[in-house]
DNA sequence: AACTCTTGCAACCGCCCGCGG
DNA sequence: CCCGCGGGCGGTTGCAAGAGT
């Protein structure tokens, strides 16, 4: 038999159930998220390894924050594409409870709208002539290279000025397994609400509970860049609209 | 109420990179 | 150096739900 199961020869494919989904919590919060392959053939889930991993980095690891993106996010998000373009690894590290996945879905569905509109604005003519938008690419080149001299001067050790907010702590049992919980009792909850012989995918109900969670403070990079170059470009932007 | 169109998002796919043998 | 594997990333797709007619 082939086991665990190759993702070129799939055995299950399409939405998560509950079912699957507490079992795969339960496993990553005892062991922790490493080794996916290890994680069909010990769940018995009948899912290729790179689906579990998927699954937990967007949907199940603990201090995830779903839809309702603020002001302040989508900023930042803007401005981030900007800068770095479709890195969304790198811009999902700047957000720490949200994931990649969700930031590039947002901005395929919202903000690349939201920005495409702008400029048929006659307004915006203002921001899109060629000096502010120098001004404003000058200064970001400038911005980047102090991040990342202070980053690499410091050793990317995170500073009082420039954090490090990684979305991928380094797995901590007892962090994990409080989150973990949570997770794992609102799958349950939501199951029951649901007609568990349905096997209805879970994305719904957790979606608006999500929206409760404790909402982290964004940190000191989100902060200076939205001071020093979001602000005022990037409040005309979203004002415009 | 019934149908069509649009939107939002979870999940998949394919490519790339780093690492170990 | 080469190869295979695991994991990460970005682009794309498919489908469910909501909006519009």
């Amino acid at each position: 038999m082939d086991w665990p199961p190759r993702c070129d020869k799939i055995v299950k494919k399409g939405p998560w159930t509950p079912e699957e989904d507490i079992v795969l919590a339960s496993y990553i919060q005892e062991h922790g998220p490493c080794n996916w392959r290890a994680v069909p053939p010990n769940t018995g889930l009948l899912r290729c390894s790179k689906s579990c991993r998927l699954r937990w980095t967007n949907y199940l690891r603990p201090g995830i924050k779903r839809g309702n993106f603020t002001d302040q996010e989508e900023k930042l998000i803007i401005h981030l594409q900007a800068l770095l373009g479709n890195r969304w690894a790198t811009i999902a590290s700047h957000l720490p409870q949200r994931t990649d996945n969700d930031i590039k879905n947002h901005w395929n569905t919202h903000l690349k709208k939201k920005l495409s509109n702008l400029h048929n604005y006659g307004d915006h003519q203002a921001i899109v002539a060629k000096g502010q938008w120098e001004k404003t690419l000058q200064k970001d080149v400038h911005l980047a290279k102090r991040a990342f001299s202070e980053a690499l001067s410091l050793g990317l050790k995170p500073s009082s000025s420039v954090q490090c907010s990684c979305t991928k702590p380094p797995f901590s049992p007892s962090y994990s397994y409080a989150l973990s919980t949570e997770n794992i009792s609102r799958l349950l909850q939501g199951w029951m609400k649901n007609d568990s012989s349905k096997s209805v995918p879970i994305n719904q109900y957790e979606k608006k509970s999500a929206d409760s969670l404790p909402q982290l403070p964004l940190q000191s990079p989100e902060t200076w860049l939205l001071d020093e170059i979001a602000g005022e470009v990037m409040n005309d932007i979203l004002r415009n609209n």
